[in-house]
DNA sequence: TTGTATTGTGAGAACGTTCGCACATCGAGC
DNA sequence: GCTCGATGTGCGAACGTTCTCACAATACAA
């Protein structure tokens, strides 16, 4: 049943059908070179009654062009990744080009797994959430091997590649200061803050306050705690690391528990930051838990907006980041490239926006 | 920059290298026939010194495999479709297989484009969720041109391809039964109930009381709306055509104001039954801002489980879909039909399971 | 008439693999 | 000694396109 490909009429038996050359019948079906109009005519008639369809595979043999994108997420299944690849997809659909797509799970191994996989599939491009800022030689093979790469959501230092990201750091800083500003001095901030290998918390506070610290190439979660740190430093209040819940990994059970833990603190903060959607679902299920009112007994911002924030109670104000137009810009800076665009690196920073929902007033 | 492809090493470079023919080395790398273990220690250290990647798509256009799945998704940022997604790259990837994915945003004509694109791009099969059970022209050519095929949530009628669904009905069934059960009477159903070709509620209704429907090849939300009348008809309770609630659309908005409409009927129902996610979230919308009381004035199960439906109030009870086993369900089904498996089309059908969260009560 | 540009067509070589075949070597069994 | 199977290797033809030529026909200016 599977072995019996009716599917398989070549250009050879179209062209053999129209009486032309096979070089002939391949300009009018690819649209490339000269045909006049009655032979246009007889080849396109002889494909349209055999059903031709044209092999890709041979197509892009040749032409070194697949007309396909790789597509390295950490976790599809997450709102953030599927947005994402959403917008990219939309683009590619848009341009006939096709999207080929892999997990890394953060994990470096398949992340180099993956890239490995495309690359032999000799897509013309990837579109990477690179899952370590350092350690990316990989990346820098394929560059140097003449594949586009269109980094996001984080850059690798000092790749010389294409990036879309957010800026992390400033929105958080003004996240933080509305709170400052709404009268709060103890403000908890709940992140992942999973991997950073140059020591721990209290040195990277030191090296943000040292000015010592190139924001760009952390990630975001740091990132956003380096705006907290900012914000904190400008405003003149001394930080309580007490207050700084490192979740250390991406699970609402870690974060539910670190948050159980912040909320529980003898001296309670009267504001709370959550870096990411995640940590905020966490914080949300031990708000309810505990049944501590917002905004009356807690200010509260997060990053991320997800659908359910808007509808249920306690309703959260959010840091609310462009996804789908983050994947759409991949996208383009990726096409742009394969149509040989060869400008230096860009980064292009998107902007983000505070959706106030009134889980924020004065303390108690 | 792009045009330097340093990476272009080929499976000739390195026979040269190694001193054998291209055959030979082709043996050693593509792991098929003979070769002695020095010849293949030799081709070896050169495939690794040159930096070979094998060209996946030489390899294709000979063997006629691509090792590549296409999916065609509704819309792949929503959670249903990124949970299937997830369960196929992962078992894909297990096999080192890759995912060539499309939307069709449940429209024909873009996934007869989408599957026209993975066709020419030589998939090995289509994993689908066909957005029309009747015209199915081009996924029945498919599969006679040798394409197999693997349906999930909804199934063409007579297409003979293998399929993975959930028993829709049943589920339904029992949860509106669980109602009445508890006691209530006038149960409300939101559900989307966009496309049905053969008439209104009315007739559909008529028809499922006639026993003339065969409910397979309906779309999901028809397949609940018809366990919803049987559980009805079942306990010898009068349907009340103004409790059903079509929404006639896949929106979030179009939800909430059709449960809102259901809410403020002057003879309100004491519960209420949820054919999807957003229907749901549509729901609860609705009932937090009329201020609704869950399950003091309203009963309440929903199908389909998101993440914020356990930790926010009101938590509402759900009918969970296995989501991540149907993508990977589908996924080994594609598997063996492209390892050559010829058995007749298999139809699996995954179990449901009621989470109970305590939004159910005797009717006040 | 000749030259030259424009338009149209076909032959045949790519592209980087795998595959069928021929052939060579080796040991074992008779 | 011979045949036979198992093991190992290379040649050249696929696969289905596109691309580079060569060349033919036509048209128009010199």
């Amino acid at each position: 049943m599977a072995e019996k490909r009716t599917d398989k009429v070549t250009i050879t038996e179209v062209a053999l059908l129209a009486g032309v050359s096979t070089a002939t019948a391949g300009r009018v079906l690819g649209g490339y070179g000269y045909a006049s109009e009655e032979i246009k005519k007889r080849v396109k008639a002889s494909a349209e009654r055999l059903g031709y369809r044209p092999n890709l595979l041979a197509r892009g043999l040749i032409t070194g062009k697949t007309r396909t994108i790789g597509v390295v997420a950490g976790d599809i299944q997450s709102p953030f990744y599927s947005s994402i690849l959403r917008g990219i997809a939309d683009v590619a659909r848009a341009e006939g080009f096709g999207v080929l797509l892999t997990n890394s799970d953060e994990l470096l191994a398949r992340e180099l797994e993956a890239v490995q996989l495309l690359l032999e599939k000799q897509v013309d491009g990837l579109i990477v959430a690179p899952c370590d800022t350092e350690r990316s030689d990989h990346l820098r093979r394929a560059l140097k091997g003449g594949c586009p790469i269109v980094q996001f959501d984080r850059m690798v230092k000092g790749l010389g590649a294409d990036a879309v990201t957010v800026d992390n750091r400033k929105a958080s800083r003004e996240a933080i200061s509305s709170l400052i500003d709404a009268g709060h001095r103890r403000i908890a901030i709940l992140a992942e803050l999973e991997r950073w290998d140059s020591g721990d918390i209290s040195s990277f506070i030191a090296r943000v306050t040292a000015r010592s610290i190139e924001p760009t190439t952390l990630f975001p979660s740091w990132q956003r705690l380096f705006g907290y740190v900012e914000a904190h430093l400008s405003a003149g209040i001394d930080l309580d690391r007490a207050l700084i819940g490192r979740v250390g990994a991406y699970s609402l059970e870690a974060a539910r528990l670190q948050a159980l833990h912040l909320l529980r603190l003898p001296d309670r903060p009267t504001g709370l930051f959550t870096a990411d959607g995640l940590m905020t679902a966490g914080a949300v299920d031990a708000i309810t838990s505990l049944g501590v009112q917002i905004p009356d007994q807690l200010s509260m911002i997060g990053f991320d907006d997800l659908d359910w924030m808007s509808f249920l109670k306690p309703q959260i104000t959010a840091v609310v980041q462009p996804v789908t137009a983050m994947g759409q810009t991949a996208a383009r800076l990726m096409l742009e490239r394969i149509a040989g665009s060869d400008s230096p690196p860009r980064h292009v920073t998107l902007e983000l926006a505070l959706t106030r929902r009134g889980s924020v007033s004065k303390p108690a």
